[in-house]
DNA sequence: ATGAAAGCGCTAACAA
DNA sequence: TTGTTAGCGCTTTCAT
C-alpha cells in the first residue's frame, strides 16, 4: 500500500526494482489513484477557484485562458464560476470552493466588497486577484498602471482638440474605476486645464449598453468618449455611426483592452494595450508560488501597458 | 455525528427540535461541511467536467456560460479545461478528471477522436456532447442541425447568382465539416446545379486566419463564402474590404454562429442563428439527468436554428 | 429519532 | 527500502 503510494508519487526511496514491479500491476489492473481520497489523505487538492464575473466577456476570457495554461503546467486544475460582479454570486461561490478545499483562488472582479473581503480574510488559502484592484492593498494582485493608461489616453483626445471628453465605464463606483481611472482621466483633463464635469460620466458594461447610450452622449455635447470596455466602445462606435455621427471625425472613441473586438471593429478601436493573457498568467504563477508557502518578492505586480491609436481616434 | 451529518444533508428523520440545536452549534462554531471527505464516502463530487476547445473562443464562451448557469442552478460545480481540440491535451484532461472523480463530463470540441471516444467507454460516468457531433451517436449530445443550416444559408448566397462560393471551416477533416457541414454546402450546390469544386474548399479557425485568406479566396475566383466561424467570417469580410474587394457587392460572406461579433462588424454579419447558451444549458441539464439516473426521451437534442440575413450578404 | 461503527482510498508517520 | 498503522472527515448501514 504504502510502497504503491510512493512509487505513484515519484517518491525516491524506492528500490528501481520495485517501482517496475509496481508500475507493471499498475498498468495490468489500469489502476488510476483516486485524488478525492488522496486530497483527504493530504489536505491538498491540486484545484483552484477562480471566480469571473462572465466567461463570455472577452477581457476576463483572455485572463482566464492564462490562468488555465499556468495552472495546467502546475497541475492545477481550475473550477470557473460566472459571478457577474454580484457581491451575493461572490460570497456563496466562495464558501462552496472553500467547501471543496480549493489550494488557491483566482479573484476576478471590479472591486472588493467587504463581504468578499472578509471572506478572503476569514480563510487561510491564499488569494490572487488577476485583473482586478484591491485600493486597501490586502492581497496579492496583478494590473496594469490603470490611472496612467488612463491618463494618457485621455491626454490624446485632448490633444486633438476636444473639450468635452466623456469617461465611460461599467460601473463608476467600482474601486478600479473610482480610485484609478477616473482620477486617470481627472489628471489629464487637469494638465490640459478642462474642467472637470460629471456630467460627463457614464455607464455602459456591454455592446448595447454602449450603442445605447449615443443619444446620452449626444445630448451632453461629447465630442469623444474614453471607455473603459471594449464591447461597450464597440457599441458607442457603431451606435454614433449609425446615428449618422462620424467617428472619428465628429466623434473619437478610445477602450481600454486592446481584445480582438477592436481590430473587428471598422473603424478599428484606438485603445491602451494590454497583457490580458499575461495578466492571468502571472496571477497564477504567483498563486503556486503562494501555495508552495514560496518566497514572493512582489504581492502587487503591475504589467507594461502601451497604447494603440489607431481608426477610431484623430490622433496619429 | 451521524446525526449532524443527517441535519447538514437535510434529512427528514431528525426531530425539529434536535434539528435546531446542531444548527445553533453549527452557526456558532462556523461549522462548514467537508466536501472532499463528503465526496470520498458518498462517492459524489458534486463537480462536473468540462472540456472547452479555448475559452477565448466566443462560441465556446456562449455555450460555456450556459453549462455553468445549469450547474449552479443543479448544485454543481465545473472544472473547465481548455483542450485546443487536441486529442493529447483532451486524453491527457479526461485522466485528471476521471481521478478527480468527477460525476460527469461535458466535452465540446469539434470532433470525438477515436482516443476520446475509447476514454469515455472504458468509463460509466455520463458524458454529454454540446456544440459537437458523435456521427456514430454513441454519446448523447445537443446540436443544431448544421447540415440543414448550412445548406439554406449556402442557399442564400446561391440566390444571389454566385457560382463560386467558398466553403471555410476550421479543420475540413472534423466530423461536424465532414459529415454535416460540408453535405449541406454540397447539397445547396446541387440544388442549384452549380458543380462542387474542392479547390473552394478552405480552412481558417479564427480572426488572422481569415484575414489571410483574402488571397487565396480571391485567387479561386470565389465570390462568396460560407464560413463556418464568426471570428474568421469577420476576418474575410475585413481583408476583404481592406484589399479594395467591397463586401457584400464584390464579394458576400455568410457566418454560422451568431455571436455578438456579427453585430459588431462593419458591414454586419449574416448568419445562421442558434442558441448557444442553451445549447450549453439543455447539454447541462441532460447531464443532471444522466448523473441521477433519471429517464432520458432524447439523447440527441437538435434545437432550432434560423437565419439573418445582414449587412455581408445580398440577400433580403 | 438517534447513536455506534465501519469504511470510503488514500498519505504520513513510524517501525522494522 | 519496505511494511504497518493511524487517521483524513465524512456517509451509511445497522442497532437501539
Amino acid at each position: 500500500m504504502a510502497t504503491v503510494s510512493r512509487v505513484v508519487n515519484h517518491n525516491h526511496n524506492v528500490k528501481p526494482a520495485t517501482e517496475k514491479k509496481v508500475m507493471e500491476v499498475v498498468k495490468r489492473l489500469n489502476y488510476r489513484p483516486n485524488d478525492v481520497a488522496r486530497g483527504l489523505a493530504s489536505k491538498k487538492t491540486t484545484t483552484v477557484g477562480v471566480i469571473i464575473p462572465n466567461v463570455t466577456n472577452s477581457y476576463f476570457a483572455a485572463l482566464a485562458r492564462g490562468i488555465d495554461d499556468i495552472a495546467e503546467m502546475y497541475q492545477y486544475n481550475i473550477i470557473l464560476t460566472n459571478s457577474d460582479g454580484d457581491e451575493q454570486k461572490e460570497v456563496k461561490a466562495l464558501n462552496t470552493l472553500y467547501s471543496k478545499q480549493v489550494d488557491g483562488i483566482i479573484f476576478m472582479g471590479n472591486e472588493l466588497s467587504p463581504a468578499v473581503r472578509d471572506e478572503f480574510k476569514a480563510e487561510r488559502i491564499p488569494v490572487v486577484l488577476a485583473g482586478s484592484v484591491d485600493p486597501q492593498n490586502d492581497f496579492p494582485n496583478v494590473n496594469i498602471d490603470y490611472r496612467q493608461a488612463v491618463s494618457s489616453q485621455v491626454d490624446q483626445l485632448l490633444n486633438t482638440g476636444n473639450q468635452r471628453v466623456a469617461f465611460v465605464a461599467g460601473r463608476l463606483n467600482r474601486a478600479i474605476n473610482q480610485d484609478f481611472r477616473l482620477p486617470g482621466y481627472q489628471a489629464a483633463l487637469q494638465s490640459h486645464q478642462v474642467p472637470f464635469d460629471d456630467q460627463l460620466l457614464f455607464e455602459a458594461a456591454n455592446y448595447d449598453d454602449g450603442y445605447e447610450l449615443c443619444d446620452q452622449l449626444l445630448a451632453h455635447q461629447a465630442t469623444a468618449a474614453m471607455v473603459s470596455n471594449d464591447d461597450a466602445a464597440a457599441g458607442i462606435m457603431n451606435g454614433m455611426n449609425d446615428r449618422g455621427v462620424q467617428v472619428p471625425e465628429q466623434f473619437e472613441v478610445a477602450t481600454s483592452d486592446n481584445t480582438k473586438i477592436t481590430e473587428m471593429t471598422r473603424p478599428t478601436l484606438s485603445t491602451i494595450t494590454q497583457p490580458l493573457y499575461d495578466v492571468g498568467a502571472v496571477a497564477m504563477r504567483l498563486l503556486t508560488k503562494l501555495m508552495d508557502n514560496d518566497e514572493i518578492e512582489q504581492r502587487q505586480v503591475l504589467l507594461p501597458f502601451g497604447m494603440k491609436q489607431r481608426g477610431s481616434t484623430k490622433g496619429a
